[in-house]
Formats: C-alpha cells, sequence, structure tokens
DNA sequence: TATTAAAATTGACCACGGTCACTTTTCTAG
DNA sequence: CTAGAAAAGTGACCGTGGTCAATTTTAATA
C-alpha cells in the first residue's frame, strides 16, 4: 500500500483554496466559478472535484472557516450582562453570514448536515455557537427556568430568523438588530407566566 | 394595442403546470427536469421560462399552492387549547414541507422573499401562518406579556429550527415533535421571570 | 377585410457544474 | 533498482438550466 495522501495532493488543495479565495475576495461568493478557480490555480477541473465532493463543498469549507476564525473572537469574550450586548456580540457575525444573499442561502443549506459523514465547517460551526451561547447564558441574568442549551438553541434560531427576514420586503428593511431586542427580551427574560 | 393576456397564455400555462404535477406524482421533486416538463407539455423549453422566471419560481409554485391548501385546512380549526394540540396541529404542515431535503430547502430559499415583486406563494404562505397563529395564541391559554404575532413569529423560527434539525445527524433523528414540545413549552409557558 | 403592433412561442445556442476512462506520478516491497 | 499498485491528475464529454433573435399567432383599429 503507498503513502495514504502525498504532499502533492495538499499542495494542489491549498492552491485551489487560495485561488478561490483570491476570486471571493475580488468578486464575491456568488460569483464565483469552479473554471475559474482551476484555472487560477493551474489544474484541470476533473483535480477540482477530486479535493471537494462539489461546488457546495468548497463554499462549506471557505465560509465555514470564515465563521470559525470568528467564532473563536467571540468565544474569547466576557459572557454578556444583558441583552444589549449579547446582541452587540452577535451581530458581527449575522453580518458576515448575510453579506451576500448567496452566502445566507449556503449556511442555511448547510446548517443542518445531511449525514454524520457530511458535517463540514458551517454545521460545526452552529455546534460551536450553541456551546459557547449556552456557557454565556448560564452566567447571564436570564431566565433559570429551561436548560441554557436549550436557551442557546433558542437563541440561534432567532438568529436565523432575523437574517432571513432582513432579506425579506415585507418586513420592509428592519435593522436585525431590533428584530433580535425584540426576540431575545421574550424569549431570555419573560415577564410572565402562561 | 393588443388584448393584455391571451387565452393561449393561460392555456399553456396550466398545461406546464399539470405536466410538472404529474412529474412530481411520479418522481418526486428533486428529479422534475424542465426538459421533462417541456416534453410533457408540448411546448418549446423557451415557453417555460416567458411563463415562469426559472425553474425556482415553478418550485415555488407548486409547493406554495400545496403549503397554501393545506393552511386553509388548518385555518378553519378551533385554536388549540394547549401546547400538544399545538402541536399536533402544525405537524402535518411540517411534514410536508419536509418530505424531501429539497423540497425544504425550496422553502428556505422563499421564506425571505428578496424583494416586493418576488413575493411568492411560499413567502405568503408564511405571512398567512404568523396570522393564524396569532389568532391562535390569542386566544389559547398562553404567555399574555408579549405579542401575539411575536409569539407567532417565535413559533415559526422555532417550527424552521426543528425541520432543520430533523435532517441533522447530530441530533440523531429526534422526531420534530418532541422538539417542538421542548421549544413551545419554553416559548409560549416560561414558567419564571429573569 | 387588411393592417399592424403587441403577445406568445420557438429552438438553436450558451454557461457551468459534474463525470469518468485514461495517463502520469509517487511510493513501497522484493 | 525495478515492478507494480495506489494516489493524483487530466481533459473531453455530458446533463441541465437559462437566453435570445427570429417567427407565428392574436386581436384592436381603420
Amino acid at each position: 500500500m503507498a503513502k495514504a495522501i502525498q504532499q502533492r495532493a495538499l499542495k494542489t488543495r491549498a492552491k485551489l483554496l487560495d485561488a478561490a479565495q483570491a476570486v471571493v475576495f475580488e468578486q464575491g461568493f456568488e460569483a464565483l466559478r469552479v473554471e475559474e478557480v482551476v484555472k487560477r490555480a493551474g489544474v484541470a477541473k476533473g483535480t477540482f472535484f477530486a479535493h471537494f465532493k462539489d461546488k457546495d463543498a468548497l463554499m462549506d469549507q471557505l465560509i465555514g472557516t470564515e465563521m470559525n476564525r470568528h467564532l473563536d473572537q467571540i468565544a474569547t469574550l466576557e459572557p454578556p450582562k444583558d441583552i444589549d450586548s449579547l446582541i452587540e456580540a452577535l451581530l458581527p457575525g449575522m453580518q458576515l453570514a448575510t453579506r451576500e444573499r448567496y452566502v445566507f442561502d449556503v449556511i442555511l443549506r448547510h446548517s443542518g448536515a445531511a449525514a454524520n459523514a457530511e458535517i463540514g465547517p458551517i454545521a460545526s460551526t452552529f455546534a460551536r455557537n450553541v456551546e459557547v451561547l449556552a456557557n454565556w447564558l448560564a452566567r447571564g441574568p436570564f431566565r433559570k427556568d429551561i436548560d441554557p442549551v436549550l436557551m442557546a438553541d433558542g437563541v440561534g434560531a432567532f438568529q436565523i430568523q432575523a437574517m432571513a427576514l432582513s432579506f425579506c420586503a415585507i418586513h420592509n428593511g428592519e435593522p436585525m438588530e431590533s428584530m433580535m431586542k425584540r426576540y431575545l427580551e421574550a424569549w431570555l427574560l419573560p415577564k410572565s407566566e402562561g
């Protein structure tokens, strides 16, 4: 049996990722074409698909890596002590995820991985996000009647909702910030019992 | 100026929709091909795109119509008197929306319409869903500290979340039903104040 | 009825993601 | 060093969504 993975392959993969990143930097995610990537990387088209299952897998890698890097910073912050500072911490990531409609669609598509083998960067970022949030929420001045993980799940659901609606014409351009404030006050600081 | 819209065009559109529905019935949404639709409808490919902006618009129409029909039935029900019966009312629609991964992706993509002109069947179903829900929630034994519309928005967000996670390998096959129960008890019947 | 402009339709064509049988390179075993 | 097997890479080819200049059909008007 020959060596499992060769240096050559790693270099090729790196070239592909570099080329893709360059295209995205210059023209955005939506304009990215596989043909352009392989041309810049100086490899054949087939090589691309030997390294990435499909174009979406490359997007997962590019976007997920960026989200993860961002989450690394977030994770070092102090647990927010109120809803406003929680939102302040969450907003940059949400803006990253919604800078292009196309990017948000990719994220939605990958937020629930279809199979165990397919858990990619974006899906695992979501999992980490819940961890970080749960940690924060457990330490903050929020409701105590439910599991922090459930609270975190809910915040995630409202983040998705606010991001989706930010593209929606019906809600004429209400900023995500104010939507989140409404949602999170009701979710994290309910004022009465049923 | 000639007549604004001709009978011929309406017939063609109907033929296209019929053909598409037949394909979906036989092979599911994922397998639907524009070429197959125009072949069955007996028209040229270009005609398809004169009637639908793109393949997604046809999907919007097919799926949205179905969702709307379902919502019509739901809307006639009595307001649920507890969380279990609320979930019971919501589940069939959620199962409809998740019968194929592809269908759910289409729904996600259309749940927030990109522009005023683009509010299609799926997006408007979401709007109606909030209306119906808000009505129910206002009459039910649920929290009274927030606007019913906000409550309904939240239920919608949790529906999306539960549907997305139902495809997710990390949450190994927890049924939507039990996820919804956890979410809605915490959202609609919070037991303490922050 | 003849004219004619807008509406409707056509199908050759293109763009782009993805496949696969084949070639080249790499590494290990003998 | 060599043989050979696995890994890596190649590029012609295909499927399918989408475009558009040209053609046909419709119906209002003179």
